[in-house]
RNA sequence: UGGGGCGUGGCCAAGCGGUAAGGCGCGGGACUUUGGAUCCCGUAUUCGGAGGUUCGAAUCCUCCCGCCCCAA
């Protein structure tokens, strides 16, 4: 069948587009062109020139089309928006749930059904499998280590049903094995990671590049005692320890942030722990959205242990899980994503605990 | 300028004659397709200043400088 690949630049995307080239599958490389490249300097991790590069040696090597698309426009209105208004308004994004759902889950597959495709493949591990009632299920790939079921908890029905992830039943040393025994050239490409459009990890100026409404105030303790100033509630974020600048011979961690009235409050270790975390824009996928307390896991940011307890639907759109151990730093803009063991049972993002 | 206390790295702070603990902060690294956390490493040739005593002082003595408290 004729299958086109989201492809980065990366190993992970390269394998999987070789297997299933090498599987007689028809596949058509694709690339997203995600922000303006006219500098020199070297971008992050991610759809770099260089990585833009990288993909066409690849599919060029393994004798498949490939296409850059330009997708700055939308990466810039729906990726790079949200991670600065979340950021002004005192939350923690994750652009790269973002980027899957808004881009290569949305955009991307409509570019396919344009090129007579109804599959999108990409290099998460991740694994999609039907049901028996033909509902198609999101779980955790086979690597435990590398799974990245998380940032894919809000794709639908439709989304799975032509997703595929070849790697996502692989380990990423077979990944690398893989990629050497194909000849990629990419083979021993380290791993991406960070903000892909933040170039050296500053995101705090990048947001001040951005924002307009950047909300200055104070780094008060629990008894709402002010401590210091700070210049921007989106440089915080819950459980953040470092950057705060002030000493107070023990570590102090932020507790909350207020962007109305520009409010960063710490305290120490034990204050950030909470028992229950309601979330909205709730996507339920292995399941309609359970109206009593259900059992389960959840992880509420990546590479979290998942923790269990128990999940229930509020309304249509929020749920509310309730941990069976306290977790510290439940944070506002980040997914919390349900898990029945390997299975994604849905997901949304934060917005408050208790 | 009556009485008392104190000045140790950015902050806090041990040490009170034997050759500068520790915490926080900060810097670097590891880890990581978000942010954060976590872990590891680093961070005062020097103890407000100047003299003196001593084999040897941040630790004892003298003077000076600067803070704080009480009394005026």
């Amino acid at each position: 069948m004729r299958i086109v690949v989201a492809m980065s630049g990366g190993v992970d995307s390269s394998v999987a587009a070789a297997l299933l080239a090498e599987q007689g599958h028809d596949v058509i490389g694709l690339s997203m062109q995600l922000y303006d490249q006219s500098g020199t300097q070297a971008f992050g991790s991610c759809c770099t020139l260089d990585d833009l590069h990288d993909a066409r040696r690849v599919a060029s090597a393994l004798g498949f089309p490939h296409y850059i698309l330009n997708l700055e426009r939308q990466f810039t209105d729906t990726v790079i928006t949200n991670f600065v208004a979340e950021y002004a308004s005192g939350r923690t994004p994750i652009p790269c749930a973002h980027c899957n759902s808004d881009l290569k889950f949305s955009t991307l597959i409509d570019r396919a059904r344009g090129l007579g495709s109804q599959h999108v493949a990409t290099g998460h591990y991740a694994r999609v499998e039907q049901a028996g009632d033909g509902r198609w299920l999101l779980k955790r790939s086979v690597d435990r280590e590398k799974d990245q079921s998380y940032f894919l908890f809000s794709l639908t029905q439709d989304q799975l049903a032509g997703a595929l992830f070849p790697v996502g039943t692989l380990t990423k040393p077979a990944v690398r094995a893989q990629a050497r025994r194909l000849g990629l050239a990419v083979a021993d490409k380290a791993d991406s990671q960070e903000i892909c459009f933040v170039p050296d990890g500053d995101y705090a100026a990048f947001v001040e590049s951005r924002s307009s409404s950047l909300r200055r105030g104070a780094i008060v303790d629990e008894h709402g005692r002010t401590l210091a100033t700070h210049s921007g509630v989106h440089r915080f974020t819950v459980g953040q320890r470092k950057g705060l600048g002030v000493a107070a011979g023990t570590p102090l961690y932020v507790l909350s942030i207020d962007a109305d009235n520009g409010d960063v409050t710490v305290g120490p270790r034990s204050s950030l722990d909470r028992s229950t975390l309601s979330a909205s824009a709730v996507n339920w996928i292995s399941r309609d959205a359970p109206a009593e307390w259900t059992p389960a896991t959840v992880q509420i940011r990546h590479r979290h242990r998942p923790a269990t307890g128990r999940v229930r639907a509020i309304d249509e759109d929020r749920a509310e899980f309730e941990f069976d151990e306290p977790q510290a730093a439940v944070t506002p803009g980040q997914a919390a994503v349900f898990y029945d063991g390997d299975t994604v049972i849905g997901g949304g993002w934060i917005d408050a605990s208790s």
